[in-house]
DNA sequence: CGAACAATTGATCCTCATCAAACCTTGTGG
DNA sequence: CCACAAGGTTTGATGAGGATCAATTGTTCG
């Protein structure tokens, strides 16, 4: 097991304001976890004794309902925080599972450190504060979207999503790595209506689809049918 | 226009590790604004300048599409705080609108002196971001909800956590006070299914409904409906 | 009493979920 | 290197669950 770069950890975004010493302390306290692609760091109801900051690899957040349905709440890439909650209540437990999509590693942090940490450094606090305002706003979005928009539409939000967050730019569009199975837990539908969809936006020229990969090609038009008005 | 009893704002889940100097200082900066029933302390996209504390009353959180159809977020009663985004993103504008469900007052308070006040006293920080991590455990809910459940049971759960947060125990049940509209953009539905739905509760027994009224008679019952797996 | 607003109920339609079957792609082991 | 298995994807057929539209019936209040 090879020990991260403490100074790596800026680039988290809670740490951002953190000095040198604090980024050392945290890395120091940090356990590396490696794991394979479709283990999972935690599971829904687990207590929510760590939290993580993934280092490489991809993961999502997903939360199931007592029937086994689930729901991808956000996808997690490198340099991203989760799990945080615990670190704010004490004794609570994982509201979502978290799976590795690939093999990844992540620094696992004990949550009453981080809290101890919290009580003497404002900006820790405060950035983390950042962070859960942008998660709420998000999750406000997504719950409207969900409750007043078509099928067509959020999987257009989805996609575009996935894309600021994780799309890597090639000659041609955007390039994304996902199953349809992953995209219509995000949008709140099957997989077969995403792939009709797809299919759809294929003969458009909007996309090209192939098997766990999605090419953009007209991000322009994908920002129409999310966006537009549309009749 | 009466000033509040400052030390009546330790009821507000945020401030109920502030000393009462603070709550002192904290209602001296506020400013009470009422406003009548259908009015609007602000609206989605105004900058987020204040936050509240609803004094009396009571308040609906809601967000709406381009296309003007909206859904409610959260149902806001006596000393709850609302619109505190501001407080942790400087230059940050609402991304909900509240509105008044009666006539109602509340206390404004300067995002930015709340802002200020936080970086000397940690607690306050802290109790907003318990607060916060409510949040989006609630919504996180919510979405998986709307995303598996069927109407039925998500028009349960929206009167149980509406019983929760505001029903008044009576003789023969819960008390409840909201139109078939308001529980329909609580539970993403519209409002004629929440008028079937309940008619047949009603034959059921389970409740027993009226104008801008619900009586949950066997809220057991209503439980079974929210939780069970329900063949 | 009448106006405004809330609720009910029926009829109809449309969007999607579901089920089923076949097809493609990728990786593995003989 | 081929064959096969496993998993992802596509597409069609069908149907259910609610949305939508329309008309009527309460209820409240000035």
């Amino acid at each position: 097991m090879m020990k991260i770069d403490p100074l790596k950890l800026r680039q988290v975004s809670v740490f951002q304001n953190a000095t040198d010493e604090d980024l050392k302390l945290i890395a120091g306290h940090g356990i590396e976890r490696s794991i394979e692609e479709g283990e999972f760091f935690f599971f829904q109801g687990d207590p929510a004794d760590y939290l993580y900051v993934l280092i490489s690899g991809r993961a999502k957040l997903m939360q199931n309902n007592p029937a086994g349905q689930q729901v991808n709440l956000r996808t997690i890439s490198e340099w991203q925080m989760f799990g945080a909650l615990g670190a704010v209540r004490e004794g609570a437990s994982y509201p979502a599972s978290a799976q590795a999509l690939e093999n990844s590693t992540a620094l696992a942090i004990r949550s009453d450190y981080l809290h101890e940490l919290m009580q003497t450094r404002p900006y820790l606090s405060f950035d983390l504060m950042k962070l859960m305002t942008g998660y709420i706003q998000e999750m406000q979005e997504r719950y409207r979207e969900l409750a007043t928009e078509k099928v067509e539409r959020r999987i257009a939000r989805s996609l575009l999503r996935l894309a600021a967050q994780m799309g890597t730019k090639s000659e041609g569009g955007i390039e994304l790595t996902f199953t349809r199975q992953d995209l219509a837990e995000m949008s709140g539908t099957t997989l077969y209506t995403v792939s009709r969809i797809l299919s759809d936006w294929e003969r458009q020229g909007l996309v090209e689809a192939g098997r766990e990969r999605v090419l953009i090609r007209n991000p322009h038009g994908v920002v129409s049918i999310a966006e537009e008005l549309h009749e």
